[in-house]
DNA sequence: GTCTATATCATGATAGAC
DNA sequence: GTCTATCATGATATAGAC
């Protein structure tokens, strides 16, 4: 009972969080055992049902504490930009970039996001799971709400139809890409160098938004 | 022994085909079980192993049967292109036909594609196991190298990562459309009707074609 | 070819000593 | 808080009767 024995609570605790946000990135919800996630956080198998209940409170703690502030944070960056408007439509990047860009600059804040964690929330985005599918999505409707409404405005001659489609794609290709799937066999068989990983942050990220801006101001299809 | 109380094989086999490209392409590879697949299928528990090997065979098969022809058309689209291009570049627009429509087409395929395989297909993709992505990506790096290639030749001033990037993105916009994936989340709260389905597929892919087109074709981002 | 029964294993979860 | 031991379940896979 010396407390000299007694590992620090928290820090076992953070080295959960820490391998469970990597393994669910990478193997997935179901892969990621909760015996992988102990072993490589040096934990007690038990260690996860004392401190979270279950696996599915982990995965939910997990997405919780970072999407509560990023959606905070997105909601915010439309306030400023409402505000600064004062009643004006605001323009499709000024929207692209609160939404997609407070996103994708989480991948640098390692305080409250972290590139692992995009690769979790693209993940889970993409889980079939209802359990897991709702704790992602369901949780901003309010976000996506006031973002389609934004969109409505700022494209006021595009059927609203239309533009919510184009959400979704752009949805899609952001998710697809913070996921990390799909990379290494793009770049195979082509010989086109990967940038430094230090710059390619920050390049990936003006290029989603590159490619998200054309695809939301694209020719209408004609119906 | 009598012959009237045998099922016919191929039957079972075809139940069981159609009950698991549902089932992946819905609940996801791991959360499938074979219990689920025979259960549905009627057919009997071990009939999977028997007729398959194994359940990474059952996926195997289901998804190279579909994905061989769908490839094969592309290289085809492709060919009848550059034959009638006669060395010249093709236009950008007519390669994403070639490519992301001969995809999309299949959904109303029931005989080489249907929509369940398009589900399972995106959903394949999006696995993080590696077996599963590489029966559906290392297959096709043929497909992916030809098309690369016309790209560069059909976008002559865009840099080459640009273009790898951004076919990484339509790729990505492509898998989560027909993945099926969120659209319930993006289509509440706001008061747009879907469309009957007997015209959406058509619609669905001329919005996406645009939006892809638009992205593909977007002004460089300055870096 | 089909079916029953079972082997073998990994998982999430929990009880109880320390 | 931590650890060991164990349970109950459901997974894939297989053996052998019919």
């Amino acid at each position: 009972m010396s407390a000299i024995l007694e590992k620090n609570p928290s820090e076992s605790v953070n080295r959960i969080l820490t391998c469970a946000e990597r393994l669910f990135a990478t193997k997935g919800y179901d892969a990621a055992s909760i015996r992988d996630i102990t072993n490589e956080a040096e934990v007690n198998l038990a260690a996860i049902h004392y401190h979270f209940g279950s696996k599915e409170k982990l995965l939910e703690e997990l997405l919780k504490r970072k999407l509560d502030w990023l959606n905070q944070e997105r909601l915010n960056a439309l306030s400023v930009l409402e505000e600064k408007a004062n009643g004006s439509p605001l323009r499709p990047s000024s929207i692209l970039d609160a939404f997609f860009g407070t996103l994708l600059k989480m991948i640098d804040d390692k305080q409250n996001g972290g590139e692992m964690f995009l690769r979790l929330l693209g993940r889970s985005s993409l889980e079939p799971s209802k359990f897991i599918w709702s704790v992602t999505t369901e949780q901003h409707s309010d976000v996506m709400r006031r973002y389609k409404l934004a969109l409505f405005k700022a494209l006021p001659n595009v059927p609203q139809n239309e533009i919510v489609w184009r959400f979704h794609f752009m949805l899609g290709a952001t998710t697809y890409a913070i996921s990390g799937n799909g990379l290494p066999a793009l770049f195979s068989n082509v010989k086109v160098e990967m940038e430094d990983s230090k710059t390619s942050h920050k390049l990936l990220m003006k290029r989603l938004m590159a490619f998200l801006l054309g695809g939301l101001r694209a020719p209408l299809p004609k119906i």
